[in-house]
DNA sequence: AACTCCCGCAACCGCCTATCA
DNA sequence: GTGATAGGCGGTTGCGGGAGT
């Protein structure tokens, strides 16, 4: 039968969107919450998809998101869960709260593949091999890419022991480049906007509140993510839930506008950091280190060692969870990160 | 300075799953 | 139980910008 792409219709607009475009989501979301896609175009007016509007949201605008400027850490994070859970993006994702299945994705597409690539045919260890024409790792439970994957969709990977290689870091690669597209420069504008309809709105929280403007949220290309955002702080807490949620559960568990009071509360680092974070002291020694992104991100991974299932479909990743949030192996992934001589 | 090539990222496409009537 | 619909996910692509020549 198949049905019709939601997009087919005519007068549906595609391509970049513009910083209005984003305003009218963004608002509408910040009044009604998230979900009900079906009816952001309708009630707002866009000419947009339900779909593109919930992709928007969810790569974009959504406030809490790290975008660019993947941390040796993260990497080595990334590496080791494609590595268990294959081309599992979501699901890879889930272990990096403030990332995107679809930034995730680009970044292994666009460096992590390359760089393991590189380092196998450097190093001829064939521990890890990004293509899938060469899957040495597969025969060992490990999925590695693509076309393998592709034929076995959605199938509960079998955690293999992590195996012994080496990443790059992103020093001296184009990581640091600047994203000042013509949409990018124009995000800008956006952060003003919303800043400005911010203050207008009764729900709008005073710029001062802004809190982890100076670290994780540096990137003044992407003002969404950043301290220009007034509403990151406080649905970035409610993001940094156990077990990252899907977008539905996530915010239509009468969450969705987060109210004044909530909103204040929410705002405070004593609640931020300890929503329920199992090992407090895991996130200590993170924060000891001073180790500006890293902090949250760890938190929220350790948050998954809580034990429940993953949403997404993941397997339970006891040995995977242990692996990754265990802090003595954090050292070790960092130190894997290491460059070789090569990079 | 001009041109070409390469790279990264945002967004689209199509399929799958979950949910509901 | 079945079909319709919305949401979610992963793969792919096209565009814009930077690097190289």
């Amino acid at each position: 039968m198949g049905r019709p792409p939601c997009c087919d219709q005519v007068g549906i607009k595609k391509g970049p969107w513009t910083p209005e475009e984003d305003i009218i989501l963004v608002s509408y979301i910040q009044e009604h919450g998230p979900g009900n896609w079906r009816s952001v175009p309708t009630n707002t007016g866009l000419l947009r998809c339900s779909k593109s509007c919930r992709l928007r949201w969810t790569n974009y605008l959504r406030p809490g998101i790290k975008r660019g400027n993947f941390n040796p850490h993260e990497e080595g994070m990334i590496i080791h869960l494609q590595a268990l859970l294959g081309n599992k993006w979501a699901a890879i994702a889930s272990y990096l709260p403030q990332r995107t299945d679809n930034d995730i994705k680009n970044y292994w597409n666009t460096h992590l593949k390359k760089k393991l690539k590189k380092l196998q045919s450097g190093s001829a260890v064939g521990a890890m091999d990004p293509e899938p024409s060469s899957n040495t790792a597969n025969s060992q439970g490990c999925f590695n890419d693509d076309d393998e994957e592709r034929k076995s969709p959605r199938v509960a990977r079998k955690p293999s022991p992590p195996t012994s290689f080496s990443a790059a870091s992103s020093s001296g690669s184009k990581l640091a480049r600047s994203s000042s597209t013509t949409y990018a420069s124009s995000t800008e504008n956006i952060s003003r906007l919303l800043e400005g309809w911010m203050r207008s709105s009764p729900r709008s929280k005073p710029s001062s509140l802004k809190k982890n403007d100076d670290a994780s949220h540096r990137d003044s290309t992407h003002p969404i993510k950043n301290s220009n955002n007034p509403i990151t702080p406080a649905v970035a807490a409610s993001t940094a839930q156990p077990s990252r949620p899907k977008a539905k559960s996530e915010y239509e568990n009468g969450g969705d506008v987060v109210g004044h009071e909530e909103y204040e509360s929410m705002l405070s680092f004593e609640n931020v950091s300890n929503i329920s974070w199992p090992e407090k002291s895991c996130c200590d020694s993170i924060q000891r280190k001073g180790g500006e992104q890293e902090e949250e991100e760890e938190k929220v991974a350790v948050v998954d060692k809580g034990g429940q299932k993953d949403e997404s479909g993941a397997p339970p990743l006891t040995f995977l969870e242990k692996w990754l949030l265990d802090e003595t192996v954090a050292g070790q992934v960092e130190e894997m990160m290491e460059l070789p001589s090569i990079f």
